[in-house]
DNA sequence: AGGGTAATGTACACAGGTGTCAATTAATCT
DNA sequence: AGATTAATTGACACCTGTGTACATTACCCT
């Protein structure tokens, strides 16, 4: 048995960090609900009241759980959504980045804040204003491309709405599976094939390694 | 001050049904942690433990809150895509009417039962089968009209996760701005632009009358 | 080693939820 | 009207959570 949750360099068995770490933990894996203090206690092998030297009530926990959301998923998509790119495709499959790559965007976390949203006004009104950030640099990404107001809104709700619809039905699905779908999904969401080149250097960034070359399946109604 | 949620014929004050019905709203509201006897008894101003010659135990409550989302949600989703349609486009139509009729579909119900299975393995084993069993039925209806396996799975799941995730995201925006968006759904979802009589037809049947014509924008990589 | 501060623990008072039981009240049916 | 059944209630015992006050222990520094 290791050492429960040791976030701390100090000699101390508890610290703020140590509390929001377990906070999170019951966060993503249970809901807002399981974010009690005395089940934390426990699980920190700490005296419940101890954590009042740290926080000043259970709000102020929570609180600080709802910021360390917003930093993490909504900077890291908005940034990737401006990373350079020379084609739509391209563009696309850095916002992409964001699902497959943890350290990117917490799809979890992103599910668990939404669920909270339910209960908190407050945090729906963050959650709120995150969609909206989002979707705006979504939308002007394809903008940027060269596409009218509103199929630019449209495509950008598509693409990040499939996510966050995705994120709920958070089903652990095999990653060849995933990557299988990646030129479908881009070719849905610009309308047009993304290049060999492009998906090469795409899965070459997440360790996948394509053995054939990968064909994009034509629908009925589109052939070139 | 009408009298608190009569949902009865007999003469007695509290019901089955009456409870249900107020759990129901309580889930809606604030999700399943507000769904308490004490609290809905309140709200029903019943005593708490009257509560107990309907149900068992909130257990109880609760499962019975969960079969009544399975009857609603799911058979009228599968029910729409089996619908008669003559293309595509139109047989996306016919699903969207879920999305925009409060009898085919509850979105909100949707969207409390999902954060609900966050806590509750059962609730989340439902979701599951649920998600499964849609998934399916659209892409069925992408397959009938000639597409691909993949191709039709991956434009099931974004048209069917794009909604997942707008629910998700509960934002009440007006209908006029719903209503512009739908053809170029279509378009993205498709591959291709609906006809204007598709489109007709389906603004006539949710009351919205069409003024000008609709032009469908084209994106600059897919020009006829 | 001893003092100061940082962290932890114990005891208390309270709030809101659960479920059971026995008693009571309201409808319904001869 | 009286009996019967259906529904409602209050009292009880219990559990889990909150936050405060005060005592206690652990770390760290000179």
């Amino acid at each position: 048995m290791s050492e429960p949750t040791k976030s701390n360099d100090s000699g101390w068995r508890g610290s703020a960090e140590g509390w929001l770490e377990a906070a999170y933990e019951g966060l993503i894996e249970s809901g807002v609900e399981a974010v009690r203090i005395l089940p934390l206690a426990k699980k920190l092998n700490l005296s419940r009241t101890s954590f009042y030297w740290f926080f000043k009530d259970r709000e102020e926990l929570l609180a600080a759980l709802l910021e360390r959301w917003r930093v993490k998923n909504t900077d890291n998509l908005v940034g990737q959504s401006q990373a350079y790119a020379e084609s739509i495709a391209e563009a696309i499959l850095n916002v992409f980045d964001c699902w497959l790559n943890p350290a990117l965007f917490d799809s979890q976390f992103e599910f668990a804040v939404r669920s909270w949203a339910l209960q908190e006004p407050k945090v729906a009104a963050q959650v709120e204003i995150a969609d909206k950030a989002r979707l705006a640099a979504l939308a002007e990404m394809f903008v940027r491309f060269g596409y009218e107001a509103l199929p630019a809104d449209v495509r950008a709700r598509s693409m990040y709405l499939t996510q966050i619809g995705y994120i709920s039905m958070n089903s652990r699905e095999d990653t060849l599976v995933r990557m299988q779908r990646i030129p479908e999904y881009v070719k849905i969401f610009t309308g047009q094939a993304p290049q060999a080149r492009e998906l090469q250097r795409f899965y070459a960034r997440h360790g996948y390694a394509v053995a054939e070359p990968v064909l994009v399946s034509i629908g009925p109604n589109e052939s070139a």
